[in-house]
DNA sequence: ATGACTGGAGTTTCCAGA
């Protein structure tokens, strides 16, 4: 089982190259955010074996799971938590396959720090272990993939001393974030790759950041203890990143024995 | 020239992203 994570910023600008990862990379399930649409035809990929489940706003958010495999149940938003928070519903979708709870995730930027958009941010991430302990124990097979904002670790950011404090680098997201894992998830890449150093899933558009590695790791997928046994190999897919027009994420890869 | 960010909304300029 082939599981891929990707912001995409922009699904109608990237719609050439999702097909490309589809095609080439041939994942089960292929995790969307910032779709930034709010229709996306369920059966656009169907040439190719896919069905669409997609969640979105007009011009910003938006979630999706493209997946060659039969949903069960789908929901958005907390499942019955904070159903007033307009957001959610763009930001979380989650399908049930089989024995598997797989999750799309795109957490708040929370621009700028101190902002009451920050604190929208680590409220989302809190509540996101408060849905966890809700619908699910750690023994469950759960997969959470997306894009958390987040940088977890010094290592997960090109200059921790000069990003200290900033945004996606604050004490207080990493907190959350770590209060998140807590419950029971293992940080997919760090499962296989406990302390590689320069590995980075965004890099600004400006400043020739990519072609520097000046990056930080603010896409992850996390899982829980029957699917980390299952776990083969994690990879950042630098290729599309590297493509012309690319969204300023690269896709996250994470491969499990069936 | 020693070097320019991207996408959406909507109307020529602003906002959000991270």
């Amino acid at each position: 089982m082939r599981v891929i994570t990707w912001n995409v910023n922009s699904f109608n600008i990237r719609k050439a190259q999702v097909e490309k990862v589809l095609s080439e990379k041939k994942p089960d399930f292929l995790l969307l955010q910032e779709t930034k649409t709010e229709k996306i035809p369920e059966n656009l990929f169907k040439p190719l074996g896919y069905q669409i489940y997609h969640s979105g706003g007009k011009g910003r958010n938006g979630v999706a799971i493209i997946t060659n495999r039969e949903a069960g149940k789908i929901f958005t938003g907390f499942e019955g938590l904070y159903d007033e928070d307009p957001q959610a519903k763009e930001r979380i979708i989650a399908g049930k396959f089989g024995s598997l709870y797989l999750f799309s995730i795109y957490v708040p930027n929370g621009s700028p720090v101190g902002s009451d958009y920050f604190f929208y941010k680590i409220q989302f991430i809190y509540r996101l272990r408060e849905m966890l302990e809700k619908l699910f124990t750690p023994k469950d097979e759960i997969l959470l993939g997306g894009d958390f904002n987040v940088a977890p670790e010094s290592e997960d950011v090109y200059d921790p001393v000069l990003l200290d404090g900033q945004i996606c680098f604050h004490e207080r997201e990493r907190k959350a974030f770590k209060n998140l894992i807590e419950w029971g998830l293992f940080d997919a890449l760090r499962v296989k790759y406990p302390d590689k150093k320069g590995v980075f899933t965004w890099w600004d558009y400006q400043f020739s950041a990519f072609k520097k590695n000046l990056g930080m790791r603010l896409d992850h997928i996390l899982i829980t203890e029957p699917l980390k046994e299952r776990l083969k190999e994690v990879e950042v897919d630098l290729k599309t990143r590297g493509l012309p027009k690319p969204s300023d994420h690269a896709p996250l890869i994470a491969d499990f024995s069936d």
